[in-house]
DNA sequence: GAGGTAAATTTATCTCCTATATAAAGACCG
DNA sequence: CGGTCTTTATATAGGAGATAAATTTACCTC
């Protein structure tokens, strides 16, 4: 059992957690309406409120004539979820660059900054920097205080356990101990994620998976990583490696864990060596090595048939990798994502149409729309979820100074 | 009471759940030691033995003299949980036979019956007719009623989802409704789960896994399947489908999902057309298509260098095929089960050298000792687990007529 | 029988939810 | 303008369930 929480609180946290997340977003809502979405009663509603107002989380309206339509009966009392109570912070760590996002407790962001950030090779004291300046900035730039941050998550191209600890098989991570870093500071709260878990928790609260609840997301930039979720529930397995896609090298016509960038340029590269015609020549100025992913997608859109057969190959492959993980994974749908996806949107009729030669449960496959952003948007989510899970404890009332609430 | 328990219940049926949880193969407790065991004040361990009592779960000893240590102080009551409170019953429909297990309520099998059954081309009449049979034979070798059966479990060699429904992809399982099969005749509560996930409860039930979290159980007889789980959860899918290995097909140097005895008895017989000096020839009495995997397991455990050839290479194809599943769900464990599992256990070594070569997070593996039955076993520790579950609503004293009980 | 001890039991109190009755705040109507 | 109607808030009482502290019980040892 829970030593912690006495198991006479654990109906009361539960109830409130249901509360908040049936308020937020909902704009201004009456007890009715509350009871109607938690299945409690007045009486407990309303004194869940009032306490949910004394912690900070929301603000009851004072006017409450603002009766648009014919209304009869004792006005209700309006209550709405105050988004500016608090914020959370959500940093990406990538290879070449970090992201910091902060975003109030709507998880509407406030300030976005990135910084490059060369992961490898870089003085511990270094990295320290990097990531003090960028939540300083962040946060100046959302004209926010630290004390209103109430909890921090960071995404990492790492497996990360399901308690948040860094498998340390890569060196690099072992001399980086970025829970540690971040919280001492401010004793902020920090949450360690893997950063294809994190995307995968983006896509499902604002990208294409919303409602989904067996989804795969995929990072298909430089290299290929899968976040998995069942029946709503990040996977992790033991050490967090859970989504590893290294055993790809041994599948026929993928061979290695390359994403979409790389071989869209590669092909393109080699198709320029054999010497057809085709526009890349021009874009590329010439210059073969100097062709970019991007290039070749924009050839293709422009009707170049060769760029067209790169696309197409790559089609091809990319439709055995999601074939062999959705068969064992058995998701509703499959998400493409990261630095190229929305380019890769080309590729889904092509994907679609090979997928039933690799599994028996073909998934539906979407590109992502949620650009550059996706990991740390999903550290949004992730920082917010665990901040409405421990809403009684955890609020804007024990913040020094409160952030900015509702006029 | 309600049928939608309000929230007010939810903590005792979450506390008595746990307390019988505690008690259930540990022996005669005391409330001190319940108290430690669950964190809750003796007050409320005890008002919840006496419940627990009144619905038949447990019995109270009269004889408080039992003491053979020095004892002090006022007497404990003491509480033992009653094993023959009441009764489960697991199902395993397998391609060729069907076995029940009738268990009592600390999970040791009253009795087992196994019969053959086609699972294809066989009419749908005859089935149930099967089912029916079955059962009864349980019983009554069990020699307890059909009155004494709180829930049954049915494992089935098909993707069947969290929610128990049966993929209906194979023709075979839409017309047959085991869930309403079985359940109508007697009103019992009947959990549908696919075959190697109940080998995965089974395993970390009884066998290899116990304590273990993460865990990949592999049924290895006609063809490979997986049960996995994550976090102590099973994994499903949307449908179903998590765990299914039809991407090994294009997996180099594995090819198809075939199993080891296929594979075994395969290549031993491409041996003998080969024409080389074995014990092979003998085993199978000069009729290589006789030749089975047992005899060739046999041989090399002879010292057949032949035989022990064959099973090297069986050993690096399941290497593969461990290495990719493990690079991808990160368990602690794989466990080799099914039919041909002991003697599989002779495969190990050379599976674990050759693991790291397809996977940076090798995982112990080891090989079932639970034999035949390990699907039933399975199903016998997940009707439990429901029954436990809803130890409140679902107990002895709701039965018609009591098991057998404690003398 | 006295003293010690560990456990059960009793009692009071606390939390949290629910049900019911009552009060309130308007809208509508004559 | 007062009366009725509707809807909601609030007050009151009560029950389930947990806990803590005081008390009692049963047994041991001396």
């Amino acid at each position: 059992m829970t030593q912690t929480a006495p198991s006479t609180q654990l109906v009361r946290r539960v109830n409130a957690s249901a509360m908040l997340k049936a308020m937020r977003g909902a704009g201004i809502v009456t007890g009715t309406d509350l009871m109607a979405a938690t299945g409690l009663s007045r009486a407990t509603v309303i004194s869940i409120c009032d306490e949910l107002v004394r912690l900070g989380w929301l603000r009851e309206l004072e006017n409450q004539r603002i009766a648009e339509e014919y209304l009869k009966g004792r006005p209700a009392r309006r209550f709405v979820f105050d988004d500016g109570a608090a914020t959370v912070l959500g940093i990406d760590i990538g290879a070449n660059k970090i992201t910091a996002i902060v975003a109030d407790m709507a998880g509407k962001a406030l300030s976005r900054v990135t910084m490059p950030f060369r992961a490898y090779n870089l003085p511990a004291a270094e990295r320290a920097d990097v990531l003090d300046r960028i939540t300083a900035e962040a946060l100046e730039k959302a004209a926010v205080s630290a004390d209103s941050v109430l909890a921090v998550s960071v995404g990492v191209a790492a497996p990360v356990s399901r308690e948040g600890d860094v498998l340390t098989v890569q060196e690099f991570w072992k001399s980086f101990d970025v829970r540690r870093l971040v919280s001492e500071r401010h004793g902020w709260h920090v949450l360690l994620e893997n950063d294809a878990n994190l995307a995968t928790l983006a896509e499902r609260w604002r990208g294409m998976a919303q409602g989904v609840d067996n989804l795969v997301v995929m990072l298909t930039g430089d290299r290929l990583g899968a976040g998995i979720l069942e029946s709503g529930r990040l996977l992790h397995g033991q050490l967090g490696g859970f989504g590893e896609l290294g055993y790809l090298g041994n599948v026929e016509g993928v061979g290695d864990t390359l994403g979409i960038a790389h071989y869209v340029a590669l092909w393109g590269q080699e198709a320029l060596a054999s010497g057809v015609k085709t526009q890349l020549h021009e874009l590329c100025g010439g210059a073969p090595a100097s062709l970019t992913a991007e290039m070749v997608f924009a050839a293709a859109g422009d009707g170049d048939h060769v760029a067209q057969g790169v696309l197409n190959r790559v089609a091809h492959r990319m439709a055995r990798v999601i074939g062999s993980v959705s068969t064992l994974v058995n998701p509703e749908l499959v998400v493409l994502a990261g630095g190229v996806a929305a380019s890769a949107r080309a590729l889904i009729p092509v994907i679609e149409q090979e997928l039933p030669k690799y599994t028996f449960t073909p998934p539906r496959v979407e590109a992502s729309s949620l650009g550059d952003g996706i990991v740390s948007i999903g550290a949004i989510r992730l920082a917010l979820d665990y901040v409405e899970e421990h809403a009684l404890d955890l609020h804007p009332a024990s913040l020094p100074k409160p952030a900015r609430s509702l006029s």
